[in-house]
RNA sequence: GCGCUCGUAGCUCAGUUGGAUAGAGUACUUGACUACGAAUCAAGGGGUCGCAGGUUCGAAUCCUGUCGGGCGCACCA
């Protein structure tokens, strides 16, 4: 055990073996580092040199963006904040869904019943509509379907035309998916989806079959993973057309060619497990030995608490209404808690956009979430609005202070309820590290959460302000250290705390 | 049928490598604003950890079986 002066004594009590700490060297080495170490505080160097790459999001391009996507973009955007606090170099990747026979069915449509200017006002409603038109029109004229496929042909041989139509639907898609984007401050560092890998799959079939990898089976080419205990991986359909693992395989082959990845996360819903399974199995038979460094993150399904989300039946949630209700919300709370705030907008949607993300990322990611409006909009007790108001009340503290002593002493942090607290925020490097290894953000959010529940007991039962001044300037410290972490642990999960609410 | 996964308070969930009397939030009841921001705090009731075996000083945690829910199981992604 490394020698300082916090283990006092030590002595076995009923099987148990008790150490007792010198509380107060502690509660002071623990405050100085947070304020000398800000917001790097929980940070370290172990990622050093290593790259992490985050593939998360990934909408659909000319379909909307729900709820489902939206849980499995803010997981991923804590994930690459908290890889990044460990000094990992990440690299957010948006995998596009921007390729397949819709698109071609996408452009039939587009030509038959596309009207612009409806398109430039709401384009993926409008592509949306005339998608399902197309489908419901085919349903009466089959013929519709080889129009579509006839499309696709044309997008896959570079016509001009075709490729043009896919190229602006796929503008006016990202445009869209980009403005929700900014409203949780997500920036994507790449935003190569299928059709980027499309002129790379040949390659990948000529390794598999040089490795004997590939079977022909019922017209497919196929390979075997029963060693592995798993279905066999489609390569290629009976048609000859490639398929999804096939593309996948050739993003994972082109990815670790050019960033040279220490791990490549797939934050992608818990529904294709199985896929990535296979698709790993196969670059582990093809030789690939880092394709054990490629791990699938299954994000939650989201589902109501009596039934499951249908896009069938219309019983659909979209990210854009979770976002309008969240802020729409917190301005009536704002209206009524505190009518003089300045920027209500702007911190009605921090607050909305923290509520939201809190949400998501409260439980384990083996769970459905369980989505209810009532939870979601319910800012007491654990939730996005708890945390934040600990912090905005601390900085309000800290904004009032005056004349403090830059260097007070600690030991006058006497209570019970003040060592917690330092003994709490000396927990959040390893936290951290927790959260990494599990690929788990609610490690951190329960963190926050409990850090924030803490200070306010402390809050509530001790003066800060109206203490003597020694006592005032020592719990003016500690309050600083608990908005120092507060805001870094919630920057780590994708909230941005506003200062005032 | 096979594989994966979940089952802990009315509801939503913590409880990582087995440890002391199983914890939060919510909802309900009650108390605290002439106090640094009440989006807060304090108090109370609420449990056969799905069930049955097993492993051992000790199991919510590990093993086996079983029941129940979810997801997946070749040419969609």
């Amino acid at each position: 055990m490394e020698k300082d002066n916090i283990v006092e004594k030590a002595e076995a009590a009923g099987g148990y073996l008790n150490f007792f700490v010198n509380k107060e060297e502690f509660i002071k080495q623990v405050i100085n580092q947070v304020i000398q170490q800000g917001d790097k505080y929980g940070s370290s160097d172990e990622g050093e040199g290593k790259t992490v790459l985050v593939e998360f999001s990934s909408p659909n391009i000319a379909k909307p963006f729900h709820i489902g996507h939206l849980v499995n973009t803010i997981t991923g955007n804590a994930i690459e904040k908290i890889f990044k606090h460990l000094g990992y170099n990440t690299v957010k990747l948006n995998h596009i869904g921007d390729y397949g026979t819709q698109f071609g069915k996408l452009i039939s449509a587009y030509k038959r019943w596309g009207n612009d200017e409806v398109i430039e006002k709401d384009p993926i409603n409008e592509l949306m509509n005339i998608y399902v038109k197309f489908h419901e029109e085919a349903e009466k004229d089959p013929s519709l379907e080889d129009e579509g496929r006839y499309y696709f042909k044309k997008l896959e041989e570079g016509d001009p035309e075709a490729v043009a139509l896919w190229e602006k639907f796929r503008e006016l898609s990202l445009k869209e998916f980009k403005k929700l984007y900014d409203d949780f401050n997500i920036e994507f560092d790449s935003y190569a989806g299928e059709s980027f890998y499309t002129d790379k799959m040949p390659e990948v079939i000529d390794i598999l079959r040089e490795k004997n990898l590939l079977k022909e089976s019922s017209g497919a080419q196929i390979v075997d993973l029963e060693q592995f205990n798993l279905p066999p991986c489609i390569i290629l359909k009976s048609d000859g057309a490639t398929i999804y693992a096939t593309r996948d395989l050739a993003a994972a082959i082109y990815r670790k060619r050019t960033y040279d990845f220490y791990k490549c996360l797939y934050v992608v819903g818990n529904t294709q497990a199985l896929h990535f399974k296979q698709v790993f199995s196969v670059l582990k038979l093809a030789g690939f030995d880092w394709a054990d460094d490629c791990v699938h993150i299954g994000t939650s399904l989201v589902k109501f608490a009596d039934r499951k989300l249908s896009t069938r039946k219309g019983d659909v949630i979209f990210a854009k209404e979770v976002v309008d209700e969240a802020v729409e919300k917190t301005l009536e709370i704002i209206n009524t808690k505190n009518p003089n705030l300045e920027n209500k907008e702007d911190v009605a949607k921090k607050v909305g956009m923290g509520a939201i993300i809190y949400t998501f990322l409260k439980n384990n990611m083996d769970k459905d979430i369980v989505f209810s409006w009532e939870d979601m909009l319910n800012f007491e007790g654990e939730s996005g609005p708890y945390v934040m108001y600990s912090y905005v009340r601390g900085k309000s503290i800290l904004r009032k202070a005056e004349n403090i002593d830059i260097n007070p002493d600690l030991s006058n942090l006497k209570t019970d309820d003040e060592f917690y607290l330092a003994k709490h925020l000396s927990l959040f490097k390893e936290t951290v590290k927790q959260a990494a290894e599990r690929y788990e953000p609610f490690v951190i959010n329960r963190y926050v959460t409990e850090l924030a529940k803490v200070y306010n007991k402390f809050y509530n039962t001790h003066p800060i302000l109206t203490a003597d001044k020694e006592v005032r300037d020592a719990r003016l410290a500690l309050t600083k250290a608990v908005t120092i972490v507060l805001a870094t642990g919630l920057g780590l999960l994708g909230i941005q705390p506003p200062e005032n609410m």
